[in-house]
DNA sequence: CAGTGAGCGAGCTTCCGCTTGACTT
């Protein structure tokens, strides 16, 4: 017989508070939710006021079946699953599959995992909020509705098998939108006048600083005409203004927050912190990952407290709470930091050492005082133009919490860190040492990164702390979004130099628009969302879930039916989906180019059945007229690619000329410009040579090229098993035999194996194991 | 891996949020 029996929502959790509960406490967990709404008729019954059909999935029924065997056992059951709206709705559905009966249940909650958190809890009991489950059911429902209804239109209207959802949609809408922003963009550019300065002081020691224009000037002229009034002017110090300035410590981290910075610092994708976070979880070094709560327990903030005193000293603690800004945040649980502060390192593998050193700093680091500065800012005169330089210092007074921590942003361009000054004083005369004036171009606004979507996401209100992650894979795995680096483009800027009374003009090279790991919406990504914006456009708006949100509230607060609240959207919803199926035609992201000046036919872009497509002409069976077809290659996009570069895809393959009686034909395939030579490929040089223009003479060399490297790759032949060869390949001998590759044992020499010695690996090799779908 | 693009149609796909392994590489 159990007396206690405690269900909470994880493995981890569950042994954590067993601890603190003594023996007459039995503590599990139910792995998260035990229902879903059924798969089949949506699990909904429409007609019948929207009544949902649950069934225990699957993979949950071994769990269930062990917790009705601890049920039966069990004096009382305590739920307590977190106290938000989905922990409200699993204590329901356990208290319904497992038949608690309303005597022996009690519903606990507790937002902190601390030992006088949880004893509280079970001294004020509850039973279970019916309003707040209601406000769940009514949330899982409305995105059932939305996810099924959508998702179908889009497979008979634009491809099968893509998706549509509350979240998804929105995270594909903002990454199209922001494309299109960029692509879009005029960057323009001024002038940005700086100089170097000297001065001798009183001691006879002489100085020198930066100082730079307020204004940008709009073009090189006016930057000219600012230069010459500068190379006969004098220069004085006007006034030295100095303020105290302060840095506050970043809250400690949130899920999307360990996101973010774990990007940025450590350069993971939003999915592999979360299972790097899982596994520190799990070995009980961290608290729990998926939270939206910047609280931390008293326990906590005493521990923090302690580390820093004994570490730094008294003068770097500064205890605080921190308040969720966050739309629509739950704070069910703590904020994400070390279970102990006392270890600073812990044992696991480097990025989980890593991931724990950036959890634990910036929970201490939150605990500690300001950075303390001092801001200098320095007017100069220029005798002969109102304009004035300006030169900026910053003295570090007190280091505070920056002794720990300093965080990332994603700001590519961030002001460099501004040094120190030299002492001076209004009206010190200045000699001016060189003065630049650069152009400078304007920035078109950055692409996301998975975690900086994430930020968005958030800021939206969209998603929650367990989504993200999943949600980021979805729109990349259905093709709407791609994670790519892309090369940087060059371009040319100006510098006038004054120097010694002259003015040279020199022209610099730059690289702009390199972008690593960021978001690309992809051809369908802009075709779904075009569609779905045009038909649903209140779900793809950004405040939908906001919208949607205050119902559930006043769900929870029992002002508001559930079932009501689903009719309403539902009803108008609905008939929008049934018009769309009517009215739409089939999207395939179709685009006018222009005429083909050779033909005088039509050019358009658009996806085809394996992708995007160019087209010239059409097909018309009764005139045997017939389309040409060409399909665009990587990173091109329906939405951007040029008449020109159209006609270009048209030019390959191309036949460059003959070489032992076959010909040389020069292409663009999956892995780049390639030259085919007897039904063998030999790949074009990236940056060397061009698929457009190759000649004969150069695709012989890299022809020849290529065999030389073959022949080297061959270690050794059996005459009587043309199919067995020894080759050398990327990473080290192998043995190729009927198209499978094999192994050679470190131990043995390969130009040694005999023929038996060959089939002996072969044979010994284990089978791949088949990749399983899931 | 080096190309394709018509049309028919059975049977399938799909949501968000709460969890952790079971799978590959």
């Amino acid at each position: 017989m159990i007396d206690n029996l405690v269900i909470v929502e994880s493995p981890a959790k569950a042994k954590t508070i067993e601890k603190f509960l003594g023996k007459n406490f039995r503590v599990t967990s139910s792995m998260g939710h035990i229902r879903d709404l059924a798969k089949k008729d949506f699990g909904i019954d429409i007609k019948n006021n929207y009544k949902p059909d649950y069934i225990v999935p699957n993979d949950k029924k071994k769990i269930v079946a062990e917790l009705n065997k601890l049920v039966k056992e069990a004096n009382i059951v305590w739920l307590a699953s977190d106290e938000d709206r989905e922990g409200e709705a699993i204590a329901w559905h356990l208290s319904k599959v497992l038949k608690l009966s309303p005597d022996k249940t009690r519903r606990i909650v507790f937002s902190e995992i601390t030992k006088t958190a949880i004893q509280e809890s079970i001294k004020t009991y509850r039973t279970i909020d019916e309003n707040l489950v209601n406000a769940q059911q009514a949330r899982r429902i409305l995105d059932r509705l939305v996810g099924f209804e959508l998702s179908p239109v889009l497979w008979k209207k634009v491809k099968p098998s893509l998706s549509a959802g509350r979240v998804q949609s929105v995270a594909v809408r903002l990454i199209v939108e922001r494309e299109r922003e960029i692509i879009n963009f005029n960057a323009t550019s001024s002038f940005r006048v700086s100089g170097t300065f000297e001065f001798t002081d009183s001691q006879n020691k002489k100085h020198h600083f930066k100082a730079e224009s307020h204004k940008r000037f709009s073009n090189k002229q006016e930057a000219h005409d600012f230069l010459v009034k500068c190379s006969t002017s004098d220069f004085k110090v006007l006034d030295v203004i100095q303020r105290p300035a302060k840095k506050s410590p970043s809250p400690p981290f949130t899920t999307s927050t360990l996101q973010q910075e774990s990007a940025r610092k450590l350069g993971l994708s939003v999915s592999q912190t979360m299972s790097v976070a899982q596994k520190l979880y799990e070995s009980g070094y961290i608290t729990y990952m998926r939270t939206d709560s910047l609280n931390l327990s008293q326990t906590a903030l005493s521990a923090a407290e302690k580390v820093i005193r004994k570490e730094y000293g008294d003068q770097f603690v500064n205890i605080q709470h921190y308040k969720t800004k966050t739309k629509g945040a739950q704070e069910a649980h703590e904020a994400i930091r070390p279970t102990y502060f006392e270890n600073k390192n812990i044992e696991g593998s480097n990025t989980e050492k890593r991931l724990y050193d950036l959890i634990w700093k910036r929970a201490v680091a939150s605990q500690m005082s300001d950075a303390l500065f001092e801001k200098t800012t320095v007017n100069i005169e220029v005798s002969n133009s109102t304009e004035k330089l300006v030169a900026q210092g910053e003295v570090l007074k007190f280091e505070g919490f920056l002794k720990l921590y300093i965080e990332s942003t994603d700001d590519e361009n961030e002001e460099e860190s501004k040094g120190f000054l030299p002492p001076l004083t209004a009206n010190q005369k200045l000699i001016a040492g060189e003065i630049l004036a650069v152009q400078k171009f304007t920035l078109n606004p950055p692409r996301y990164t998975e975690a900086s979507l994430v930020k968005k996401l958030e800021e939206l209100g969209i998603g929650r702390p367990s989504t993200y992650a999943p949600t980021i894979s979805t729109i990349q795995n259905r093709g709407y979004v791609l994670r790519e680096d892309r090369d940087g483009k060059d371009r040319q800027y100006t510098i006038l130099r004054l120097n010694n009374s002259k003015i040279t003009e020199s022209l610099q090279t730059e690289t702009y628009g390199k972008e690593k790991s960021k978001l690309f919406p992809d051809n369908i990504g802009m075709i779904v969302n075009d569609f779905l914006v045009e038909y649903f456009k209140e779900i793809l708006d950004l405040n939908f879930t906001a919208n949607v949100e205050k119902e559930f509230d006043d769900i929870a607060a029992g002002k508001l039916e559930w079932t009501k609240m689903i009719d309403t959207f539902y009803k108008p919803f609905h008939k929008q989906v049934e018009n769309t199926l009517a009215v739409s035609d089939y999207s395939k992201g179709e685009r006018t180019l222009g005429t083909d000046p050779a033909s005088g036919k039509q050019v358009i872009c658009r996806m085809g059945r394996y992708g995007p497509i160019v087209q010239i002409g059409e097909n018309i069976p009764e005139s045997n007229e017939k389309a040409r077809f060409a399909s665009l290659l990587k990173g091109q996009q329906l939405e951007s690619i040029s008449l020109e570069e159209a006609l270009d895809l048209f030019k390959l393959p191309r036949v460059v000329g003959e070489f032992e009686g076959s010909e040389l034909i020069a292409a663009i395939g999956r892995f780049g410009p390639y030259i085919r030579h007897n039904s063998m490929f030999y790949s074009l040089k990236k940056g060397i040579d061009d698929p457009y223009k190759v000649t004969s003479e150069r695709a012989i060399e890299l022809i020849k090229e290529k065999r030389e490297n073959d022949s080297n790759k061959t270690i050794k032949l059996f005459d009587d098993e043309p199919q067995l060869q020894i080759l050398n390949g990327r990473w080290g001998p192998y043995i190729a035999y009927q198209k499978k590759n094999y192994k050679i044992p470190k131990s043995v020499e390969p130009a040694k194996l005999s023929k038996e010695d060959c089939f002996k690996i072969i044979k010994e090799n284990p089978e791949k194991k088949k990749k399983s779908k899931k």
